[in-house]
DNA sequence: CCGACAACCTGACGGC
DNA sequence: TGCCGTCAGGTTGTCG
């Protein structure tokens, strides 16, 4: 499940074994994931040295020294494999270190994506022309949010998704943040007092925090780059406890937003 | 601007 | 055992 936690893990698995490392092969299986791989990829990286790694929002990014930055997408499904034992049906791109790593960018679903772009046009790549602030960057605060919710009615829940108000918030971590806030989710984005958009600062950048720390989620696909499954799903406040009891005694309720489950405590987020 | 929905794709799971 | 319906982390587009 790929949000931002997951995905800044698996950025940080990636820094050991490709930073500073020179690309002597790159393969894809297929061409294409939800969209086409660049056709000049293989050409472009072939024989660059990986000069560093980052992220922004859910999207990863390998800049190289020739001025390219690969930038990738894990969908819903995708995570890197680092030193698969064997190939599967849906390691669809490979890149190979000096070193003899091999890495399989895997993606079930193909949900994900990859592209290549100049390092110095970043900002002009379409996904992150509009997009919103990082949560644990300074950008980030009850005033950049309120400015964002102003005069909106949509529900608070809708807008955390959307990645040009917040990036890299998904369905499980709106979740928790509103319940850690104590925000209904279905509460008019525009209407929430400033006092409490503090407290949903607060509580984004703390949820956030603490996946990364644990390791990211886990959910059935998902994985650490080095293989081992995260754990902050244990951690988790409501999300996927439809039934279970809340901190406060109340039991956990679920229900759908346009085709997508929101869980929340009807006691702890009433308003 | 808003909400609802569909599409993209595979796999896991529960019910029968 | 197997078949079938439902659901899943995201993004993008359409329609009313």
């Amino acid at each position: 499940m790929p949000e931002l936690p997951e995905v800044e893990t698996t950025v940080r698995g990636l820094v050991p074994v490709l930073e500073g490392r020179r690309l002597v092969r790159v393969e894809a299986k297929r061409a294409d994931l939800r969209r086409a791989f660049p056709p000049d990829l293989r050409q472009r990286l072939t024989g660059a040295i990986v000069t560093g790694l980052g992220r922004r929002a859910k999207y990863g990014l390998i800049d190289t020294d020739r001025g390219d930055t690969m930038i990738f997408h894990l969908g819903m499904s995708g995570r890197w494999r680092i030193d698969p034992a064997e190939l599967g049906a849906h390691d669809h791109l490979l890149l190979e270190t000096d070193a003899g790593c091999v890495l399989a960018l895997n993606d079930p679903r193909r949900f994900g994506s990859v592209d290549l772009v100049r390092t110095d046009g970043l900002a002009a790549y379409p996904p992150f022309v509009a997009m919103g602030p990082e949560p644990p960057g300074e950008g980030f605060t009850a005033d950049t949010l309120l400015a964002a919710l102003d005069g909106r009615s949509a529900p608070i829940k809708a807008l955390l998704l959307d990645q040009r108000i917040v990036a890299g918030l998904g369905n499980i971590y709106v979740c928790e943040a509103l319940h850690l806030a104590k925000i209904a989710p279905g509460r008019a984005a525009g209407r929430i007092s400033r006092d409490r958009l503090e407290r949903l600062v607060a509580a984004i950048r703390a949820v956030l925090l603490a996946a990364i720390e644990a390791g990211g989620s886990s959910l059935r696909d998902y994985a650490r780059p080095s293989g081992e499954l995260g754990y902050f799903s244990k951690q988790w406040r409501v999300y996927g406890r439809e039934g279970e009891a809340c901190g406060c005694g109340a039991p956990i309720r679920r229900r759908n937003d346009s085709g997508r489950s929101t869980f929340f405590c009807p006691r702890c987020q009433r308003s």
